[in-house]
DNA sequence: CTTGACCTTCCCATGATGGGAACCCCCATC
DNA sequence: GATGGGGGTTCCCATCATGGGAAGGTCAAG
C-alpha cells in the first residue's frame, strides 16, 4: 500500500509519516519507482505512533516505547516509567496553565469590562517589582 | 542605559529584548556607536512584557495589550476580552493535558512495573482502531 | 596596546506539523 | 500518442518563543 492509503488507514498525515521515517520510528520498503510500500505490520506501527502522539507523548519517548513494544522480553517497569514521567510533565504544564488562568480570571473578575480605561488586569501587569 | 542593564533589571535576556524590538514590542533610542539605549519608561514597557509573558499571553497578544495600556481612551471591555480569550484557550489546553494525563495514570496503575513485559500501557498503544 | 566585557547582526536549532514548489509516475481517456 | 488528473518524491520555509554561537565593533581599565 502507498504513503496515502497507509495515511488513510492510519489516521495520520502523509506528512507525518514521512517525518517519523526521518526521525527513525518507521521504515518502508520501497518500490522500484521510488514509492513507499507499507505493508499490514507497518500499518500497526503508525497505528501506535497516532495513539501515542493522542497521548501527547513526545517522538523521543514514542521511539522507546515502540522500542520496548517490539522487545519481547521487556520489563513493564522501563514502560511504567516512560508513561510516569510523562504524566508528571503533563500535570506540571497543566497545573502551571490553571494557575495562570486562574489568576487571570480572578483580574478579569475585578475588570468592569465596559467602556471606562480604569482595569486591574492592565494595573496588574505594569506593575513595577 | 544599555540592553545588558535593561535585561538585568527587566527580568528579561538580551536575546528576548532584541526578539521584542523585531516584533515590534519595544523600541529603543540608538547612540552613536549603535547601541541600544533604554529610558526608565522602556523598562516599564519591557516589565510589562515580562508580566503578560508570565501569563503566557501570546506575544501577538501582548501587542495589543500594550497599546491599550498606552491608550488613555481605551475600554477596559477590550482588555478583558483578549484577558478571557486567552484563559478560556489555557484552560482548554490545561484540561486537554490533564485528560490525557488521567488516561495514563490508570493504564499505568494497571501496570505491574515489575521485570514481565506484559502491558496494559502498551496494549492499549497497540489497539487496532 | 592589550584584555575583557560589553555591544551589534546574522544564522541555526528546538518540536511537530503544515504549506508549497519542482519534479516524477501511472493510468485512463480522447 | 498526447494529455490530464491524481498519486508519489524531495527539499525548503513557516510556525512560536527562545537560546546558542559566530564574526566583528566598542569601550574602559590596566
Amino acid at each position: 500500500m502507498n504513503i496515502g492509503e497507509a495515511a488513510r488507514r492510519s489516521g495520520l498525515s502523509a506528512k507525518m509519516i514521512r517525518h517519523y521515517e526521518t526521525q527513525g520510528l518507521v521504515t518502508a520498503r520501497r518500490l522500484a519507482n521510488g514509492y513507499r510500500d507499507y505493508a499490514e505490520a507497518d500499518l500497526a506501527v503508525l497505528r501506535f505512533i497516532r495513539h501515542a502522539r493522542a497521548l501527547a507523548f513526545p517522538l523521543e519517548d514514542v521511539r522507546r516505547l515502540l522500542a520496548l513494544w517490539r522487545d519481547r522480553n521487556r520489563a513493564s517497569a522501563d514502560v511504567r516509567r516512560i508513561a510516569l514521567d510523562h504524566v508528571a510533565a503533563l500535570e506540571a504544564k497543566a497545573q502551571a496553565m490553571q494557575a495562570m488562568a486562574h489568576s487571570l480570571r480572578h483580574l478579569a473578575a475585578h475588570c468592569h469590562g465596559d467602556g471606562r480605561p480604569d482595569c486591574p488586569i492592565l494595573n496588574e501587569l505594569e506593575k513595577t517589582p
